[in-house]
DNA sequence: ATTAATTTTTAGGTAAGTCTAAAAATATTT
DNA sequence: AAATATTTTTAGACTTACCTAAAAATTAAT
């Protein structure tokens, strides 16, 4: 049984495990979790005394098996939750994070493989990124940014990158979202812009846009 | 923005005082958290402090009308997860306290007017207890023990006294749950005993069951 | 290869929420 | 009404998770 300031760190160490396969510094993850280095090394000699992850002393942090298991079911939760917000409470892909950051951490495996049901067993979130399974698999991430389709390519709509207000309104003015098909007409190679078809109708659509927008080949 | 412990305690603070209205003892607030009487004093003096109860010492506590709309909120808040738990993951009875004993720390007014819209505005829990509008206004309790009717009686299963695990499915063998419409055909004044109409069979059952299933009359 | 700059750890301290043990107030008996 | 029992509070200590400031190790620069 975790705390909930233990299990925040197993979660950001594993998201930064990406970035620095290596081994993870206490000075990255004191960034991430807006706090001290001094806390974060604090932290990460309880979780190796846990044996959650290994740590040698200025050199990094990976995290073990159980570590990763442990970072794994949480972001489940995390992403899962997310669908559901989205999904059956209607909220904007923009409000999701902040109240799944808190749901995450509800402890339930039949709560969540029950949730999992309801919602139809999602394989990604609403920002595209993959939901792994109850025994912490992930899929391979499928997704892929629109800006790199070319013309004639098709592709489903399954989650964006930036996801500020005025970004998500304009998709909902041409009603994109998730799960609609797009299809690349037009793709000026010079600035990016393309000829978008969504749903029978034609958008032009800069490359700030197709850069910021996840789809899935199909 | 309160703590989980602070929130723990005022909720159970506002349960006491159904109990005892004149003020709430630091031993019985103690005993409903499962701490220790110095704790509990501890805390209470801090929320004094948060103008959130009023104390005197050796006396006992009152809740101040910000504490109780505090407290309102958060059974608001856990008694909307117990119909969500019931009605869209299928949850039983007995199953979903635990749980919503977490879920209503999440904090978002968002989510839980959104969760009830999507609940389509309950007015009880499973338990047959009402849920609370968004501004702390309880509606009067309207439910009954089933043994309180007489004969002739109908009334509108909403909840269960006792939880455990055989009574549920006693209930659940004679479709007997939440929405559903019984009625008094006999009563033995000797025993309590009745004979009761569900969806048209009828079932013999002892005061043991009646005293344990609350309904609303009709 | 020293020196300087940076990163990381250690040492000691704080606040929240708990505990035990002892003191103080209240309630109950005789 | 004094003595006893019970309840409640205070005092001091512990753990978690954080902090600051200083020391130690590593990395970069001259």
């Amino acid at each position: 049984m975790l705390t909930l300031a233990e299990e925040n760190y197993i979660k950001n160490i594993f998201h930064l495990q990406q970035t620095f396969p290596e081994g993870v510094s206490t000075n990255a993850i004191a960034e991430k979790l807006e706090t001290k280095p001094s806390s974060a090394t604090d932290m990460v000699q309880k979780l190796a005394e846990k044996n959650l992850l290994t740590y040698v002393k200025y050199k990094g942090t990976t995290l073990t098996e159980n570590g990763k298991n442990i970072a794994a079911n949480i972001i489940r939760k995390h992403r899962l939750w997310e669908v559901f917000l989205l999904e059956k409470l209607h909220f904007q892909w923009d409000e999701v994070h902040e109240i799944a950051e808190q749901l995450e951490h509800i402890q339930s495996e039949d709560l969540i493989n029950r949730l999992d049901k309801f919602l139809d067993f999602p394989s990604v979130d609403p920002h595209g990124d993959p939901i792994p399974d109850k025994n912490g698999n992930f899929k391979k991430t499928e997704k892929k940014l629109l800006s790199k389709l070319t013309k004639g390519q098709k592709g489903i709509c399954v989650g964006v990158k930036e996801s500020g207000s005025d970004f998500l309104k304009y998709l909902d003015k041409r009603n994109i979202r998730i799960g609609v098909e797009l299809m690349v007409l037009e793709k000026d190679d010079f600035d990016g812009s393309m000829t978008l078809q969504v749903n029978n109708e034609n958008y032009f659509i800069t490359a700030k846009i197709s850069e910021n927008l996840y789809v899935q080949m199909t």
